[in-house]
RNA sequence: GGGCGCGUAGCUCAGCGGUAGAGCACUACGUUGACAUCGUAGGGGUCACAAGUUCGAACCUUGUCGUGCCCA
């Protein structure tokens, strides 16, 4: 007996364990099955599962057990990324709490502490994973920093190095003064924030003449090296080339004439400060300009030369005191709000300083080139394709990509430098003392590159470094290119472009995933982002531990259509979980009627037309669920699944199928009942068991007694049975004539209890025939005393309806309202006739009938007919109920 | 400023050329042997606005307004 209600807390820990145990994750290289391969966008080790992961491992878990069942040998591979930045900080500042800092321990101390911190509470996310109900292959756990996926990194350095492809170059870069590092231009946030603008009178020499600058950062022109004016801008073209003084500072700086200047922003004219600006960096190239550094690793001022009272000031506290200075000399003449972009560092929370030094580089717009074409022939594509764009967007304009970084934790660059800093790039440190030995004639010591790659260097190469890369492997003869990548659109640029240059650079030319599946974000139910500071976050392990991981897993299936974020709200979830509650309780009902198949049962030559119909509506939802999971369309093949299961299988064919089961009725057929329902059943779980995995498989195994899992039962083929139509047509007027009842004793308020009689016109329809076929069932499930076909008119005081073109009367007692009835009718009468105008409005429109098909011409044709048979029928049975009043 | 989306029932969203749909919420009735985490019935929409294309527009085009995101 199946327990009263499906308990989700104790039976996912079971199954989980159940699941894994028994090797259903496992990737089977060997097997002869065709692959379909899955790269887990490795999590960070230090995160825990947010409700964007449970969305993105939900719709990659969902493909991963439907490929599962239709037969694919599927490797959903998982891993993590060790994450450079966020986990060096979550390390400092545990140690922090003891008052240790990571320069008292050293380099290899430190790192080694990470490793134990890594040991003991990285990876949150692999675990909570397993609640949700996902199931990578876990035996092949791969992390960015393990052996294997190292080696990968330095060969990628090195070939690239090799080839020219990355090399070292002395550029400004994202500084993080906080974090100490360099950072890429996409791990920067721009911000708009209002700030103040501050107008500053610069003399020239001869002090004949002044200019007025606009900057919002003031404390840069210690640095300044030129001011900037338009060349067209006839305000200052007789001071282009005269020599101004900084003030403050009393260095002498020309006006140039260069483009980059605005002559509709600010003053026109604009100070120049190479070296803490990208803008100004390009303007100082093209006119020769000095590079004055004022600022530290630590953003505070270190120039000796120009700016030594300000030494040791921060960039903040810079600006204070030069806003100072400056009015004491009257030199600030204006200051004014306005909108300001800030680049503030995605991990940091600080504002980047631009700041001149040597780092490495990737040259990425060279390794961009073969994706761009890959993209535009079709061999990856987006879905939805508007990706694309953006994709096109930025590949085009793809900067150099800066991979150093100034960390402790991460891939160490494999560079050594000689005693006269000659560079040696090789795989390991003893190849290259012995290339030293070579290039120097004798052994010499060598420094090894302190710095390490950013984490999406490693990342970049997950595609085919978790298949054993480099060496020659038959995972990656067998699972590369993946099948698919599912993310978000908020790493397309970090990750998937990234792993698109290096899969293709390095495998020879084969794209690293056919198709990549963009979802949207989560937000909450207004639409915001889930932020913790605003409170709306919402914990996916507690929604499941609420509601269940089915509830939740298939509401965001349903939620995920193609293009748009997701907004969720729990009441949709509670939605959800009453739907898996379905599912339970119609099991249950089977049980109470025996309703179990024999395992080699197949539903063929069926005799009753219920049971006919019911297959059918199964096959269409069968090819319905298996190309929209196809097509990533996940919330219609939930729809579909949630239609079928309740409306048809449920509302319908479990009520219409109900009298025949009962111990009093003697049907000939029920064993064919208690076949096709459990048959039904047992398919539809199977079919729901992606999406809902743990109460599908409790009931496939406390119902159904199988001793195969679900998770790798086949997925159901259509049983196709002969007939689409009779049967169709005949229920689905079975359950128009049963429905209309229920409109009638609802509308008249009916007790529920009272029996009626049903009245059929006899000379109105074939329809008869079905009618009789059903009697027993109509009159169960209708609560009839008894059906009788007459040949005259329906008794004054009947209430009437309308099936098609049947009509039906139900005679009342006294008690009954006829006010209601009365009501009733002529409300309907109101629908039927707007019904009409609509139809003739059309159909008297002699172009609409010319040019339009005639098909459409036909079908509005016969809508109006009935229409107006329908309404006649009414008016009849309005006549009479007011005569009889 | 540039680009991409989105504005459909009270809420969250499907639909994207042929009589407006779902879930939740709401109203009424109902515990008969699967299910009140339920059943039956019902109310609720000039599909943001305007113009155009079309026999026909929520759907295609253009513009306006509102709103979100990305990039500068």
């Amino acid at each position: 007996m199946l327990e009263n209600q499906f308990d989700h807390k104790t039976k996912e820990k079971e199954w989980y364990n159940i699941w894994e145990s028994s090797g259903a994750f496992s990737a089977i290289p060997d097997s002869s099955k065709k692959p379909y391969t899955i790269m887990m966008p490795p999590p960070n080790v230090t995160g825990n599962l947010h409700i964007g992961h449970a969305l993105t491992f939900t719709l990659q878990d969902i493909l991963i057990r439907f490929k599962r069942k239709l037969g694919f040998d599927v490797l959903w591979q998982p891993g993590m990324d060790h994450a450079g930045i966020a986990t060096q900080m979550v390390v400092e500042r545990n140690l922090l709490k003891e008052g240790i800092l990571r320069t008292d321990l050293g380099r290899d101390e430190f790192v080694k502490k990470i490793w134990e911190w890594k040991e003991e509470s990285g990876g949150m996310i692999t675990k909570q994973l397993r609640s949700l109900g996902a199931t990578p292959d876990w035996r092949r756990e791969r992390f960015t920093l393990d052996k294997g996926l190292s080696k990968a990194v330095r060969k990628v350095f090195v070939q690239l190095y090799n080839e020219g492809l990355i090399y070292k170059d002395n550029r400004l870069v994202n500084w993080d003064p906080k974090l100490l590092t360099a950072i890429s231009d996409l791990e920067v946030e721009n911000k708009s924030e209002k700030s103040k603008m501050w107008y500053i009178k610069y003399s020239t020499k001869d002090k004949k003449n002044s200019l007025i600058v606009a900057t919002t950062r003031p404390e840069t022109m210690l640095g300044d090296t030129a001011v900037a004016v338009h060349p067209q801008d006839k305000r200052y073209i007789d001071l282009v080339g005269k020599t101004l003084i900084l003030p403050l500072v009393n260095r002498e700086i020309p006006v140039i004439a260069d483009e980059y200047s605005d002559p509709d922003k600010g003053s026109g004219a604009v100070k120049i400060t190479p070296g803490h600006d990208f803008n100004d960096f390009e303007v100082g190239r093209r006119h020769n300009l000095e590079i004055i550094n004022i600022f530290d690793e630590n953003a505070c001022i270190v120039d000796k030369k120009f700016a030594k009272n300000y030494i040791g000031l921060d960039r903040f506290e810079a600006r204070k005191k030069v806003i100072e200075d400056l009015e004491k000399e009257k030199l600030i003449v204006k200051i004014e709000e306005v909108e300001n972009v800030l680049p503030y560092g995605d991990r940091s929370g600080v504002i980047i300083e631009p700041w001149l030094m040597e780092q490495w580089y990737v040259n990425a717009k060279e390794l961009a080139k073969p994706t761009i074409q890959a993209v535009e022939e079709g061999k990856m594509k987006f879905i939805p394709k508007n990706w694309e764009n953006l994709f096109f967007e930025w590949m085009r304009n793809i900067q150099p990509w800066c991979i150093s970084r100034q960390l402790w934790w991460g891939h160490r660059i494999p560079v050594w430098y000689g005693p006269d800093k000659k560079i040696f790039v090789e795989l390991d440190e003893e190849t290259a003392l012995e290339k030293a030995e070579e290039h120097y004639g004798k052994k010499v010591d060598l420094q090894q590159e302190n710095d390490v790659l950013d984490t999406w260097f490693s990342s970049a190469l997950w595609p085919f470094s978790t298949l054993g890369w480099p060496n020659d492997t038959k995972e990656i003869e067998k699972y590369y290119p993946g099948s698919v990548l599912v993310t978000g659109f908020d790493i397309i640029f970090f990750w998937v472009a990234r792993m698109m240059m290096m899969g293709m650079h390095f495998m020879d030319q084969k794209v690293p995933f056919k198709d990549i599946y963009i979802h949207g974000l989560v937000r909450d139910e207004k639409g915001q982002k889930m932020s913790k500071s605003k409170g709306n976050v919402m914990d996916p392990l507690d929604l499941s531990e609420k509601y269940g991981a089915d509830a939740l897993r298939f509401t965001l299936a349903a939620l995920a259509t193609q293009g748009s974020d997701i907004k969720l709200s729990e009441t949709r979830i509670a939605g959800y979980r009453n739907f898996s509650t379905k599912i339970w309780n119609a099991t249950k009902f089977l049980e109470y009627n025996k309703c179990i198949f024999n395992k080699d049962y197949r539903p063929k030559k069926l005799k009753n037309n219920i049971n006919i119909w019911i297959v059918n509506e199964f096959n269409s939802t069968l090819k319905k669920i298996y190309e929209n999971l196809n097509s990533y369309k996940f919330n219609e093949a939930a729809d579909n699944i949630y239609k079928f299961f309740w409306n048809s299988y449920c509302d319908w064919y479990i009520e219409l199928i109900k009298p025949s089961l009962s111990e009093k009725s003697v049907s000939e057929n029920i064993s064919e009942f208690r076949n096709v329902s459990s048959w039904i059943l047992f398919n539809s779980i199977s079919i729901i068991n992606p999406f809902m995995p743990y109460v599908t498989e409790t009931l496939s195994k406390e119902y159904f007694g199988s001793k195969e899992l679900l998770i790798v039962s086949k997925w159901p083929e259509p049983c196709l049975i002969e007939d689409n139509n009779i049967a169709k047509n005949e229920i689905n007027f079975l359950i128009s004539l049963l429905t209309e009842i229920r409109i009638i004793r609802s509308e008249l308020n009916i007790p529920y209890k009272q029996k009626l009689e049903l009245l059929i016109r006899n000379n109105e329809s074939l329809k008869l025939s079905i009618i009789s076929k059903y009697e027993d069932i109509i009159c169960d499930i209708s609560k009839l005393s008894s059906i009788k076909i007459i040949s005259h008119e329906f008794p004054n005081g009947s209430a009437t309806g309308v099936v098609g073109e049947l009509s039906i009367g139900i005679p009342l007692s006294g008690t009954i309202n006829l006010d209601d009835e009365i009501i009733r009718l002529k409300k309907e009468i109101n629908k039927v006739e707007e019904e009409i105008l609509k139809f003739e409005q059309n159909l008297s429109n002699k172009n609409f009938i010319n040019r339009a098909p005639e098909k459409v011409v036909n079908e509005l044709k016969d809508k109006k007919n009935a229409s107006i048979d329908k309404k006649n029928k009414l008016n009849e049975a309005l006549k009479r109920v007011d005569f009889k009043k």
